[in-house]
DNA sequence: TGTTAGCACTCTATATAAACGAGTGCTAAT
DNA sequence: ATTAGCACTCGTTTATATAGAGTGCTAACA
């Protein structure tokens, strides 16, 4: 059967209906809903094409219709309109905290959650690919260095650790310059055991100090592998949508939405699957998360600049407003793009 | 009216079953529960009686008697035994990761939500008190200045700032000592004007580099201020009870503990409200937080050492089970106090 | 005087049935 | 090709009956 034009304008017609009530949306709701002049009957035909087709769906004998995940998809696919919206909002808030890049991923999903009334994630770049820039160490107390370990993204780590004996002024000093060039401009991969030897060879009496900033170099990549840093903000967004919001439904969704282990892999599949556009929609069981498929998701990928990339997610009804998210993913990560980059070479 | 021994005994065992069940519990079961060997029209009566005292309460004519605030109230004050609880687990995983505060924070309200199966929220330490121990000045590349702000306590703070020109190793050495040295061992607020227009002085040419170290300091205590920290866990667990299950009133309670400003509202309070135990309990319509009266809140004051103090809450149905509760905050309590103290003393 | 068995009464929760109504599919007329 | 009309379906709502848990009261008992 063909898809003509005016099949797309009723399927268009009752997926926002739905979108907006929730209910089914019968022969008659189009029928004046749009500007086709149709009899409801004639409506009814068309609509029986279109479950025939599998994009509509009816609940029971005597409901109306509401979109299928194929429906949605064709709806996500084909029909959106670009539309650019103004989140102006946005950008001062995130300029201003730009410094603290937690702070600023906070902020993002907060303003998201916000805007879209749905739930919204957001992950961590990861690291792993990034070249250390800077090492510090410093003598805060008798007993105890501080380590700062500063990696490409001016992402600081610091490390407590203890030591015996005070480290006079001097040898700290030695210690700073050998362990900045011997690890300034490498990737956190690229330090190799061999590396790591010849370091505690030269470091001397002191290889011990050595060995604890790699510990401490390699403690806090792995903090970041298994928990990928994930925030989220509007969880409770989801109570609003009675779809999703009966009891266990609502327990398990939220349940997920706190675990963030499912989260991570959901953001991480969206990241492998990446398209041109840079986003994603997951439309019901098409997620890989089990928990959500009453859910749809649409996922975008970030880029703050000097290899720092994550992804960030809305989950909402699969009745939700696709145009207008991704509408605003689209204006969000134009924002975020470069964001570091860009104040790096504004100086 | 006077509440006798049986009396209490009674009471006792309807909050018990009530705690176990959430039901209304009647006369019959009492005289089964219990090992008074008092048939059920005795207890009838006994409990008429305590209904009349305003302990107990009958949400319909013909239904079983459940607590009252007031009856509940009671419970917790009169009747709990101080029962020892072995929370192994808890001591282990804190001390592990005790370098990072913010860590243990996030371990000890996942523990706490995971034991109880309430919820469970903690708010981070202020500073305010704190004396600053280090401050260290990097030079991380040609423009940019990272200050590293460590307080008692070992918080270690990090903020980066621009330069207009690269400052030489000798004039940062000099800046570091000037800063330590006119700075170390106050607390925030000592820091008057006096002291930093002397500081601004002796820097000369760099005066720029103290104001935005300062401004550094300033800055992170307000981040502390304005929002104070806050983390929750276990927040789905309430959707446990079906008391507070039913969808107005967990959307707002859900809305409450992510919005984390009445939080911050209710931890104040309960320190303000602090008695000899450490321990607060606000049944029902007693906490400051409107969108809880339908729930129970335990909280506790935990002191690091250090001057590192906040409070830790649980969050439950008011047939809470304030016995373990009350339980489990004192051991981790107990573990808490002190952590960071100890450790130094270790050494 | 305290305790208890018994019973009528109350009120909710559950089950069952009936009425309603939104929406469909089909047919026949336009 | 479109549409009016109508019988039919099926979930939702409303009404009604029933069951059961629990109470208060009374009277009997130790």
């Amino acid at each position: 059967m063909q898809l003509d034009d005016r099949k797309k304008k009723i399927l268009h017609a009752i997926i926002r209906n739905y979108l907006e009530t929730g209910e089914p949306v019968g022969s008659r709701t189009i029928s004046k809903y749009t500007d086709l002049n149709l009899s409801s009957a004639t409506i009814r035909n068309e609509m029986s094409d279109l479950e025939e087709m599998g994009l509509i769906i009816q609940p029971h004998t005597s409901a109306g219709r509401i979109p299928s995940d194929m429906g949605y998809r064709l709806y996500v696919d084909t029909m959106l309109e670009d539309k650019e919206r103004e989140i102006t909002e946005m950008k001062e808030l995130m300029i201003q905290k730009a410094d603290r890049m937690e702070q600023v991923l906070k902020q993002v999903v907060k303003i998201l959650a916000a805007n879209t009334n749905y739930t919204s994630i957001i992950s961590a770049p990861r690291m792993h690919h990034n070249k250390l820039k800077f090492i510090q160490l410093s003598q805060v107390d008798e007993h105890q260095i501080l380590a700062v370990i500063v990696v490409e993204g001016n992402l600081v780590q610091n490390k407590m650790f203890q030591v015996e004996e005070p480290i006079d002024n001097e040898t700290l000093l030695k210690l700073n310059i050998l362990l900045n060039t011997s690890l300034n401009g490498l990737t956190l991969e690229e330090i190799n055991l061999g590396m790591i030897a010849k370091m505690k060879e030269q470091a001397g009496i002191h290889s011990q100090v050595v060995s604890s900033v790699l510990d401490a170099i390699a403690e806090s990549i792995q903090v970041e592998e298994e928990e990928m840093e994930i925030y989220t903000s509007g969880t409770t967004n989801i109570l609003k949508y009675p779809e999703l919001s009966d009891n266990d439904r609502a327990a398990q969704l939220l349940g997920a939405l706190e675990d963030k282990k499912p989260l991570a892999g959901l953001l991480e599949d969206s990241q492998e699957h990446e398209n041109s556009t840079g986003i994603q929609v997951y439309i019901g069981s098409e997620t890989p998360v089990q928990n959500m498929k009453d859910c749809s998701v649409v996922t975008a990928t970030y880029d703050l600049g000097d290899g720092m990339h994550g992804t960030v997610g809305i989950i909402g009804p699969k009745r939700m407003d696709y145009d207008k998210v991704i509408g605003t993913m689209k204006t969000l990560m134009a924002q975020l793009d470069g964001i570091y980059k860009r104040k790096e070479s504004d100086d």
